[in-house]
DNA sequence: AAGTCGATAATTGTCGACAATTATACTTAA
DNA sequence: TTAAGTATAATTGTCGACAATTATCGACTT
């Protein structure tokens, strides 16, 4: 499963395939979050010099997937609870707005082409009812469609070729598949009308509850194994 | 006049300080917008090589002054109408959140600053009485402290390290220090009530709707311009 | 005369080496 | 034993040259 942003064009020089290289292992957590880069180190390992690994490490950067300091080197991004949240705020302010321009810039054909995927993700659903499926794949396409909907370049590389990178890294490293399958598909379902309706206001309103529902719903979920680990630690120190 | 952005560190490196004076560069429009970057040029120019010149030229990348493309090369973005209208779009929605994050988090001696800045522009205001200097310096004092006051990271990244690069660039080059000074003041006033009032809701609007009108007002002024500009090409022909 | 194909020139991508800076480890003194 | 200072090692920044790709110009065909 790749997943890839819908506003990528095809890689072709060397630095880009590294560079995808990359992305994918910092996001799937082979690169483990907050570790150091070396150079050199990475460099040789895919046999390249360290010139063209500079410049894929630049693109990282540009999508806040690692951090560099002059003289010093580069990390990859840690993952805080913090920067979830601060990420998802983002997201919402955002991600709403694409949805008040997508209700009010998207052609009747793309409309109906969102509203054909949202069926046949229903009938998925009722298929295989609740499995991850929807949540990883349905959800993005959603999403994206939404985004690309606005018809606003700069929202659509912000979000698409920035901020989508972090989400799907912390999605990963914090295992977030969450149980919020048929919620999220309703919310979704409600969001496509008002854009339907050419509902601009309506529709921001509800892709921001959307997106801070999300959001919570991730807060409870670590806050909960936060507190999972220290009752483990007592019973730890109690045996 | 610098109106540096506050977020920036000191440019250690060569190509930090090729960075800034490309930077200036492109934003006050000694390099055309849309123009191509000859990459041997430019490092002739200033004496570096292109190693050096490449890393200057991803930063600027960064903040989206200019675009590459593969095998081709790199060109100054150019300035549509379009792409200040998006841009602004994107503005509120960032700006608008950050305040609202703003009335939240920032501390008491954050709100109290701000405070003390507007009454202070309120003398130099009333001094020099609607001349240009508020609109430029104190304008971006305003928004930097309401930006940074939400103690939001992603948001202030975006704002401070991404958009405000282009949106200084328009105001260049469209030549736009409206004469919205007064009602600018009045509205950043409100603003900073509904900050200390930690009404997060109402500061989000209020500076939605500060940033609306901003646009609005861009928005008629070039139309404007731009009739003009037809008006003189038929009285041109007549003669 | 217009358009297409091919050779040449120019530009970008990649490489390896050196310079400058930072991190590490060891020695020395308190 | 701890702390500071110094010398060494490693890493990052910068450079110039070569390879690969793209743009330009001219010849040739229709």
């Amino acid at each position: 499963m790749l997943l890839q942003n819908p506003t990528k064009q095809a890689a072709v020089t060397t630095a880009d395939k590294v560079f995808e290289q990359l992305q994918f292992a910092i996001v799937e957590g082979e690169m483990a979050a907050g570790s150091k880069i070396s150079e050199p180190e990475l460099a040789k390992h895919y046999q390249i010099s360290r010139s063209t690994l500079r410049e894929a490490l630049n693109r990282l950067e540009k999508c806040h997937l690692i951090e560099r300091k002059a003289n010093v080197g580069s990390r990859v991004v840690d993952c805080t609870i913090e920067g979830l949240l601060e990420l998802y705020i983002t997201r919402e302010a955002l991600e709403g707005m694409a949805c008040r321009q997508a209700a009010l810039n998207m052609t009747d054909e793309e409309v109906a082409h969102m509203q054909d995927m949202l069926t046949q993700h229903a009938g998925d659903k009722a298929l295989q009812d609740g499995v991850a499926y929807y949540q990883e794949k349905g959800d993005l396409d959603f999403h994206y469609k939404v985004i690309l909907g606005s018809h606003n370049k700069q929202l659509i590389e912000l979000i698409c070729g920035q901020l989508y990178h972090l989400i799907r890294m912390y999605r990963c490293q914090f295992g977030m598949n969450s149980p919020r399958a048929s919620r999220a598909f309703d919310e979704h379902s409600r969001i496509i009308q008002a854009i339907a309706d050419r509902d601009g206001e309506l529709a921001e309103m509800l892709m921001r509850r959307h997106i801070a529902a999300s959001r919570k719903n991730i807060e409870n979920k670590i806050t909960k194994e936060i507190a999972q680990k220290e009752q483990n630690k007592i019973q730890l120190i109690k045996s």
